[in-house]
DNA sequence: TGTCGTTCTATACATGTGTTTTAATCAGCT
DNA sequence: AGCTGATTAAAACACATGTATAGAACGACA
């Protein structure tokens, strides 16, 4: 087609990689693969985007981005909410995505780049897990009156953080131990819950205590 | 040599395995770069181990038994001590191995398989983490009163699980955003202490609300 | 209509990889 | 010494993969 990119197969391609990648990793997933996904051919990916490795980071910023945004959405909905009906929110949303059907492929390509960074490993923790740290700092912040940059508080954020991102691989380790767990939106509400009461008392515990150190 | 094996280089293809596995992922290692670490030929790893997947299966059942091992080991130390004791050793234990800088490499491996399973995923869910499942389910249950298969006790063991492990990928992405912080052996000793205070508050708000569910 | 720039296709190239094959080496045994 | 079985070595094979090249298709514009 024409003159000042359509970009028709471009698109085509990212998505076809987003998919690809997410499922299989970097090193597992070929040129060819991907073209065949997307109904292009081989030299596709060279010419629209120079390299494997630039679809792929590409592809990385755009899932960062979602992810960052993703997150960004479950606090501010709650915004009129009290800290911690906004924080309890937050973990629902979070569990959801690693446990539910959907969209969870997002965290999976991050979990393979966390497990095994290649360059695009800036990108994920600039977009994507930064500004959400800097979120949650604030969040935790308006709940213990302790100021955001507290080493207290940024460990907390940790801490929630953690339970959370631990059902994504945790998913894959009750399905294995047992196959019949059916994953209901009543088991993951019910974790949730118990996340954040389990958190909720953890961080009134630790902001009575006194400060000992700085990151 | 002789008769009957002497399996020599057999161990050393295992060692160098064991080694390049973690630093680099199953797909990102060499049979020609494992031998050539292991100063043996090629086709060694075919000779003595069928395949590089037998290879590989071979190392992650290492380090599984080695992992069990560790944790058991963490809690045993402590046996006559308090629950409570024994959950901060536990937890002291853990961080050390992740945030520190030897053999780590162990669950940089694990990790690997979890963000991205291979045949060998089995090996880890069975000999290494199903079993330190249980134990935590038993230390909770000592700490809280309720019977170790009780839902609450199983989510509460994920929860500590979960701060745990978040410090592995936590490293990289620490070293990341803060290229000068030195990860002393007193920040370690503060990240696990923080957690526990966290989690023991934590499993105790936990304990005292009527079950939900079950698992 | 003919030229131009963009996009797409077919094909080839170079390389890295897991694996196989065939022969050499060597310790123990008769 | 000569045989036997296990182990190691060198070379080759088969194939997948990332990338480069050369040309075709096609719309826009003069």
């Amino acid at each position: 087609m024409a003159v000042l990119g359509d970009q028709e197969t471009r698109q085509r391609l990212l998505a076809a990689a987003a998919k690809l990648f997410a499922e299989r990793g970097f090193k597992n997933t070929s040129v060819r693969d991907i073209c065949a996904e997307a109904g292009a051919n081989v030299a596709a990916v060279n010419y629209h985007f120079r390299d494997k490795l630039g679809l792929y980071k590409e592809v990385v910023g755009m899932v960062a981005d979602a992810m960052d945004q993703g997150k960004r959405e479950a606090m501010e909905v709650t915004e009129r909410a009290s800290a911690e009906d906004q924080l309890r929110s937050y973990i629902l949303h979070f569990l959801r995505r690693c446990l539910g059907e959907e969209k969870s492929w997002i965290d999976d390509l991050i979990s393979r780049e966390l497990a095994e960074p290649t360059p695009a490993f800036d990108l994920i923790v600039q977009r994507g897990i930064a500004p959400n740290a800097f979120r949650l700092g604030k969040l935790i912040s308006n709940l213990t009156g302790l100021p955001a940059e507290d080493y207290r508080v940024q460990l907390c954020g940790a801490s929630i953080q953690a339970q959370c991102v631990f059902y994504r691989s945790g998913k894959t380790v009750m399905k294995h131990m047992n196959p019949s767990l059916e994953i209901t939106p009543e088991l993951i509400e019910g974790i949730a819950r118990q996340i954040a009461d389990f958190s909720l008392a953890g961080i009134r515990a630790v902001a009575q205590q006194q400060a000992e150190g700085k990151l």
